[in-house]
DNA sequence: CCTCCAATTGCAACTTATTTGCATTTGCAT
DNA sequence: ATGCAAATGCAAATAAGTTGCAATTGGAGG
């Protein structure tokens, strides 16, 4: 992934900070939570703020460079975004490890919706468990 | 619903406070968050603890007695659970209103997750939006 | 290269949404 | 009526961000 080009591609200016978190998101295909990532960009650029962090996360995902799914408990995670397009994911709750899906329930619905005159905005779909390798790993095997 | 006899069926204590906290939801078939429903709790039960009432939430939702969702912001709502069995909702930005949605996505992927060995927990599905009233009250109609 | 300015960052204080430890009270089984 | 686990109240703590503002800086234009 080229930071710079995606950067500029979307009118944001290329900073160290931005280069910083970039750097570790692409460096996992895995969610992560804000605040680990504050802690990895630490090590890539010392010094940088946390409220930096934070507000890239949202610029960032507001430009479609992260997606970003947010649990029951409360803690938003995030990831790099490689593909295109609308889609869902698969999450492991033991490595972050992801899978995504291309098929969305919405267009499973969006008719019925429509006849008792809803207006969708926005939706969420996400599936949490474990995948074969930690699965494996608690069992004991391996 | 008759309350008190739905505690005792989870072997729940019939608590003043928990009858205030399922009196409010009970007269509302809307989302409404922990804050919003501690205020109502204080105008039924006055003097009532909002810790009480957080501890109260997870409770409920643990014995199925309520439905929890958890927005981008955070911030989790909660709905009293009429229905039986597993489903998922459609809820308006505007007031609140649900929709139950009884087509579950996992029913389509659940197969496909099998082949790659991944073991599905938990998942969530909620779509947001406006519904009929709601769009309307925004255009001026009515 | 230099200049300029909106965009971005750092800092610190604030907020929101809970959570937790502990002493006290209470529902309810016996 | 009694006993005690469950539930509550209170206060303090925490987690996860958010915000206002002054200082800095990326990069467009000259
Ligand atoms: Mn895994
Ligand atoms: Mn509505
Ligand atoms: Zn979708
Ligand atoms: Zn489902």
């Amino acid at each position: 992934m080229d930071i710079d080009r995606e950067l500029k591609k979307r009118q944001l200016k290329v900073t160290p900070q931005r280069q910083a978190i970039l750097k570790v998101l692409s460096q996992s295909d895995a969610f992560i939570n804000a605040q680990n990532l504050y802690t990895k960009v630490l090590e890539v650029l010392p010094g940088t703020n946390f409220s930096t962090v934070y507000r890239n996360l949202d610029t960032l995902v507001s430009k479609d460079l992260l997606c970003r799914i947010s649990r029951e408990n409360g803690g938003d995670l995030y990831k790099i975004r490689s593909e295109e397009g609308h889609h869902h994911h698969v999450i492991c709750k033991g490595c972050g490890a992801t899978i995504v899906i291309e098929f969305c329930p919405m267009d499973t619905i969006r008719e019925k919706l429509e006849d008792v005159g809803f207006v969708p905005t926005d939706h969420r779909f996400e599936i949490y468990g474990y995948c074969k390798k930690c699965k494996d790993k608690s069992m004991g095997n391996i």
